[in-house]
DNA sequence: ATAATAATTTAGACAAATCTAAAAATAATT
DNA sequence: AATTATTTTTAGATTTGTCTAAATTATTAT
């Protein structure tokens, strides 16, 4: 099993993120969301790259490998569960969750963290309705519309936060929307902030 | 609140053990201790010093101060809560235990570990016997009698483990004892290796 | 197509935590 | 007390992950 330092997960997990809406990863957007200079993501990336995780070509960005999703997926899943646990073991508010599995996805040890899965009764999403990866990394994604396509009228069920920000998260306490909600559009207002 | 680095806990964990047997803590006893070479004993003692955790002296050994001693306090506490977690919770064996709690131990967030000590009923010990201190720090230590000094035919309810290397555990598994067992000493050889 | 702008990489430096080998201080033996 | 052995510290080097400033490459605008 290949062992892994703190920051190379942060970087693993966070290429598997950006890769989700970009494809192709920029150094400068791995920059912006791991609050680090280009130049330090550019030596990592060269060392994941050796590593076998990503494939790097200079000043064309990066992809993760077939093992280096692998990996992203055993830290999203380590992040995801305990997001799990601490929300409906310990009485974390959702907004509260995502800081300290932050930490608690570094600790790789594979009985812990398929233990704590039975123990859990085997979620399949974490606070926020994001999906868990199972031991294989299986991922289930359920089809789902986007509130912003949503028609007006028709009810529909909350069962995932795409924008996970404080304010977010904080503004759908205080209407009292949480995962499970059923929620119906009342009017469409088209947002211009949403297009540029 | 101080923020330390993994080593640096590692290094106060260690310290504050070693103290309770030697009092003042050689740098020879600290490089066995961690695996780690004396040399860098030193230079972490001099850094740990300038923090104001230790008082150190050169070629006299260290101790930890009053902030030192809380701060040990406070990662012995969440080492022997997530032992009492992975043992109760996860049903992990009692020789599995310390090798993830080492990990999990540097994950310092204070609301997760009171919220983990009232998930767990506040306990006492964790799963070797050892007092857990509460939130202040607090330690209670109840009067026991070594087994070496019990004297035959008593009987006698164990409470804690002192040695805990895994083949003492795994002896006292074979034989079916564990904390809380009503054990009787019949005879008391006197081991000659005890004293050398 | 050229020039200006933006993104990325290279070069050189730094802090943290470790190491080995050598020097210095302390402790133990004769 | 002098010598030897042990412990500890200093000196100098290494690895990891980061930084800033300068150079290079790619993109956009004129
Ligand atoms: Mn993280
Ligand atoms: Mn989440
Ligand atoms: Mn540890
Ligand atoms: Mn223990």
């Amino acid at each position: 099993m290949i062992r892994f330092s703190v920051a190379e997960e942060n970087y693993l997990k966070t290429i598997y993120h950006l890769q989700h809406t970009s494809g192709i990863v920029a150094t400068n957007d791995l920059a912006t969301a791991l609050h680090t200079a280009p130049a330090s993501i550019t030596d990592m990336l060269k060392k994941l790259s050796k590593k076998g995780m990503v494939s790097y070509k200079a000043y064309y960005g990066c992809t993760l490998t077939a093992t280096g999703t692998e990996q992203a997926l055993g830290i999203v899943r380590r992040h995801r569960l305990w997001e799990h646990f601490l929300s409906q073991k310990l009485g974390f508010s959702w907004e509260e969750v995502h800081e300290v599995a932050e930490e608690l996805e570094h600790v790789s040890n594979e009985k812990l963290i398929n233990k704590l899965d039975a123990f859990l009764g085997f979620p399949r999403t974490d606070p926020h309705g994001d999906p868990i990866p199972d031991a294989k990394g299986k991922i289930f994604q359920p089809r789902q519309v986007s509130l912003a396509t949503l028609s007006e009228k028709k009810i529909a069920v909350v069962t995932q936060i795409g924008n996970q920000s404080p304010q977010v998260l904080e503004m759908l306490d205080e209407k009292n929307i949480s995962i499970g909600s059923r929620i119906q559009v009342i009017k469409n207002i088209h947002l211009m902030n949403l297009w540029r």
